[in-house]
DNA sequence: TTATTCTATATTTAAATAATATATAATACA
DNA sequence: TGTATTATATATTATTTAAATATAGAATAA
């Protein structure tokens, strides 16, 4: 039940990159850097996320990612839905017909109600107030050391 | 984020022994054939049940295993928690040491949010609760038979 | 004493994750 | 026009975890 690494380090992409929104394209190299997480590997984690139409890329030097939307109106719950493909802790919540058991499956139905739980709270977080949240405790830590 | 199976068929066992509560000892070969799962796999999940004490087991001949509570009494939260190990989405949620990134990163937050929403669902629903949704489903099924 | 059931540990298999490598395509800029 | 730079596409490898099975042993009812 953990998440993966590919919807951690790609919410962190798309974190990095609403923290430079409108500054023109932004190159995963830098994101790579920043980030710590080798740019082969954000090479493949953001191809879902162009593929959605989070992000639209220019080639060549100066080139780079660009957000097509503001980070307030992107939520988290719709790129965790997008990297871990889908929003169901089973299986059998959106296929029934993987189990011959799932009509009469009352465990099938909590399931599903416990990641509605998860999603909803996550719908409701946008990039924005990530972006928020990260100048707070910058802020907080630059309080704390003097 | 896929739930494991050993969550699935823990759960399905534990709510079989709720159907049966109060029946004797229960055996791992009648429930599964009942839930259609090896016994060999079964005899791995239940060890986390005994071990917190939710099962108390009788060896031999009319042996089985037996609920140390009443089904309404244990929570699909309390379960899932045990079989997957706790309730956070990434390690480091209950273990900051494992990411340098920890103390300014705003998505471990999140993460810890998801997971209570998720698991506040979960703690709501007893077993009990999933006894009489199952006993619902068949009387249903039943109606559209006949 | 024997069949039955649980217990303990080890092993195997399979699948999914995570990460890297290689080759190609587009483009800014000199 | 050529070159360096960055994205794209595909393939490959490595690692880990999950899932399942196998073997041997301990307790106990009959």
């Amino acid at each position: 039940m953990k998440l993966s690494t590919r919807s951690r380090y790609g919410t962190r992409l798309m974190l990095d990159m609403a923290q430079h929104y409108n500054q023109g394209p932004i190159q995963l190299g830098d994101i790579a850097k920043r980030q710590d997480v080798s740019v082969k590997y954000l090479e493949q984690i953001i191809i879902p996320l162009k593929k959605a139409r989070y992000i639209e890329s220019v080639r060549g030097p100066k080139g780079g990612h660009i957000l097509t939307r503001p980070p307030g109106e992107i939520t988290l719950g719709e790129i965790v839905a997008l990297l871990e493909e889908g929003t169901s802790l089973v299986e059998c919540s959106d296929h029934a017909g993987v189990c011959q058991r799932a009509d009469s499956c009352p465990t099938r139905l909590i399931w599903k109600e416990a990641s509605e739980a998860m999603f909803e709270r996550l719908q409701a977080i946008t990039l924005a107030d990530l972006v928020n949240k990260a100048q707070a405790m910058n802020s907080k830590e630059f309080d704390h050391v003097f």
